[in-house]
DNA sequence: CAGTGGTCTAGACCACGAG
DNA sequence: TCGTGGTCTAGACCACTGT
């Protein structure tokens, strides 16, 4: 039936991590591979794959937890809002973390995406979003630098560029062009959401334009699977 | 700078990749290790990598490609519309394999998002879709039995529930909720799409609605990425 | 059959976090 | 300092493909 370990493995992970409570810290990796009769190699493999489901919590120098039960941020996708907007509506609170403000030049990319010459100066900020118990997004937001400073972000940021934008009221925003994609975490994002290299993530890239159809704002941002849940109404014919 | 050569490699690798044309062979995973100077398994993870994205294509018994440039389906996700449909506007040919039709039984999960009672009687189509290269879809719908019989399946079907239900014209569709996620690939889908274990998906898991509110279809798709660009226009306010 | 990628093992060393 | 998870190695066997 299964030809290879791997299957059995994930049986008895799952009946593993079900049967124990919230927090619990399962037995270390070599002591636990020695238990289920397979490598450590196979084990992190299989241990990969519930770590992707948000089923377990694996935490360098401390030991393997079962992930606590967490409320998910439920939104649609029709209107643009951002994660603070839609955590307090979830009746959750996140906070910012890891903030890098920077100048930087657009590249030819980032110079296609906002519509600009390339080397035009650009401001570029990187956060990490946390929930109460873990970080759950990474957000890149770039902007020409005349529309948002550096020096504007110094004081007072919480977090969410859209929500400092429409605070200001100018320039007047109107709409949003996300593109999504599933992608495997760099090791950069990895590190920032406390995850392993390659683990599964939900990506949005969006151009942000205003009243008069220009891009003033660029953002990749990268969400964990399990606290967001994201849908859309889409009509038939 | 590069603690590690999972780095180096993929450097290198990319570098390999690009250099070569498409469809060009790369040389195997033990001389390729030996060449890079990693072990095997170190080459294969920065290998998933590129799989990942689309660039390389593996083959058991085979070898190693480099993938060819493909069109891309582009479509927003404000209309529902069959993968044939999208494909069609995109310049494109799709096709369906691997049809399998079956008569089942509303396990809990499948009773609540079809709003039916448990043991309600379903039919549950899976099927892969392909372009002319390789699958990039694997699509599994389930629909209560008496809105879509097994028969009515069995001739002249080319791969989408939603055209069938539109050209027959009844139950009158309106609209689809769709839930957007990114997931590992089960050892199911990835034998289907040709890629390795726990690749990255992009996951939709729809309710499709009638003029009455009824949910007539529960349908699961996961995405091979590089094949598909969906995008949302969100507004702001 | 030979050669490929897919899986798995046993063991090593490193980076990190807590005492 | 010690134990944890993170990374990497060298080697083995299996499943699949084409000849």
């Amino acid at each position: 039936m299964s030809p290879y370990p791997f299957r059995r493995l994930q049986i008895e992970l799952a009946e593993l991590i079900h049967s124990l409570p919230a927090e619990a810290r399962l037995p270390s990796e070599p002591l636990l591979a020695k238990q289920m009769g397979v490598s450590r190699a196979t084990l992190r493999e299989a241990m990969r794959t519930f770590e992707g489901q948000g089923l377990i919590r694996r935490r360098q120098g401390v030991g393997t937890f079962v992930a606590p039960k967490v409320p998910v941020m439920d939104t649609g996708l029709e209107v643009l809002e951002s994660l603070e907007t839609i955590a307090l509506r979830s009746g959750m609170t996140v906070r910012m973390g890891e903030l890098q403000v920077e100048k930087v030049a657009a590249d030819e990319s980032l110079a296609k995406l906002l519509n600009l010459e390339v080397e035009a100066e650009l401001t570029c900020v990187t956060r990490i979003i946390f929930t109460e118990q873990r970080p759950v997004a990474y957000l890149v937001d770039t902007l020409p630098l005349d529309i948002l400073g550096v020096e504007e972000l110094e004081s007072g940021f919480t977090g969410s560029v859209l929500d400092l934008l429409l605070k200001r009221g100018a320039p007047k925003l109107t709409q949003s062009r996300t593109e999504i994609k599933a992608i495997g975490a760099t090791s950069e994002v990895a590190r920032a959401l406390q995850i392993q290299r390659d683990a599964v993530l939900l990506h949005f890239a969006a151009q942000l334009y205003d009243e008069d159809s220009r891009v003033v704002d660029y953002s990749d941002s990268y969400f964990l699977p399990g606290y967001f849940r994201f849908h859309v109404v889409r009509r038939v014919g």
